[in-house]
DNA sequence: TGACAGAATATGTAGCTACATAATACAAAC
DNA sequence: GTTTGTATTATGTAGCTACATATTCTGTCA
């Protein structure tokens, strides 16, 4: 590599947030436009389009055509989630995974799942409620409906050897997914199977996943006491 | 637009992406090489890497020089988070922000928020705590650690007109940030100040702030109950 | 003064080329 | 048979051009 390399985009990236960072310039400020950013860093356009896109995404600038690009006045944290499948997740930490089918059955869901859903009218699903174990202790306790307008084919498959969690991801992948994240105390039933005191605090990652428009699932994740989801960016 | 207009590369992607999510390629399967698929969709090959390069950020295929691009065998769910300064956040929901100083002291950090910022050696911070409201009821309570080396100018902010959370978000841009979700239950100490019982389930997030390899500051935000954090993608 | 049309402008996107880089496959040498 | 070097191949990145699109600015006319 020659001392005067091309900069890549990313490299360009770092010089603009740097220029940020120290103050050169304001939050509200606006931006010199792409074209003086790649004649005063002697590279083209494109690359400080690249640059600009990636500092827009990550909140740090906002851009408008024609009203060019200016530092955020009210800057956000936008971090990445990353939400793995739970047996990978526990066999990545080290963890021997299990898991423990509890109750399986059809029924029509309550109104708050409808509406998770985006369902008007209620419709059949399949409620499934699991228990998947690490090193054979509780670690998330799942409590999940399916549609069974939109997954028929899960009538046939056998929940106590493989989870939902695992089915689904394998064999309906969605093209939408909202996570709701808070906390819960644990109601009798689900302290006894997580393990611990009734009324403890538990950590809950609901999701629902969509195939277009049509819902699959909605599950409410139950951690076990001392979970924590982490992200950095 | 002529009907056969030229295609975008969100386009390509959502092409592609059908194509996985009607199970024409398989988890684990190849998929055709980018200049075929560009082929294939009469487009540029740089439209199908634009559109390849986003299927692979979030999550849903894999990309490895020569190797190719394949359908993740172990799809992962990956969400934008996003957490806006308090006080907006409580104005967008239609609230009434307010902000309370609650303590302010200079201290030697404890081992845990060291370790969090990354310190081998503790270094003397800032300790604020603050409770953030809206419309006059408990919202956020926050026990925040700032670096002085870093810093030094927190000293002579007034914080009980503007929050640290405001200062620092528009004095000091931060080029990492941490975050840390989990719950816990209430101390005596935060419950009351929280309007709530002791032992209450309640949602924590924890937040650490960069520039460069400097600590910035720590945050334990710890919201009151019936938060929730929302995302969508 | 106000409304509206059109010009100007900054970003957004697509296409092309050329070359860089990483991973694999294969063949030669020991 | 194993190792090592080289060729091949698929993606990654930069540069350029051309045009699309959204906004703002400006000038004109009522």
């Amino acid at each position: 590599m020659s001392p005067d390399a091309r900069l890549s985009w990313k490299d360009v990236r770092d010089e603009i947030r740097d220029a940020i960072l120290s103050g050169r310039y304001a939050p509200g400020d606006r931006l010199p436009r792409d074209a003086d950013f790649a004649a005063m860093l002697n590279c083209a356009r494109s690359t400080v389009q690249r640059a600009m896109q990636d500092l827009s995404d990550s909140g740090i600038v906002e851009r408008r055509r024609k009203g060019g690009t200016r530092v955020r006045p009210d800057p956000v944290t936008r971090a990445m989630l990353e939400i793995p499948v739970i047996r990978r997740e526990v066999e990545q930490k080290g963890g021997r995974y299990g898991y423990q089918l509890i109750r399986q059955a059809e029924a029509v869901p309550p109104a708050g799942i409808c509406a998770a859903c985006g369902l008007a009218a209620p419709a059949p699903m399949l409620r499934v409620e699991a228990l998947h174990l690490s090193d054979g202790q509780p670690y998330i306790l799942e409590d999940r409906w399916i549609s069974l307008d939109t997954v028929p084919e899960i009538r046939a498959v056998d929940l106590t050897a493989q989870s939902a969690n695992e089915w689904l991801v394998l064999n309906r992948p969605y093209s939408r997914c909202d996570l709701r994240l808070y906390a819960i105390p644990a109601e009798t039933g689900a302290a006894r199977l997580l393990g611990t005191a009734p009324g403890a605090a538990l950590f809950v990652i609901e999701r629902t996943t969509w195939i277009d428009t049509a819902p699959i699932t909605t599950v409410r994740a139950i951690a076990a006491p001392g979970y924590q989801l982490v992200t950095q960016s």
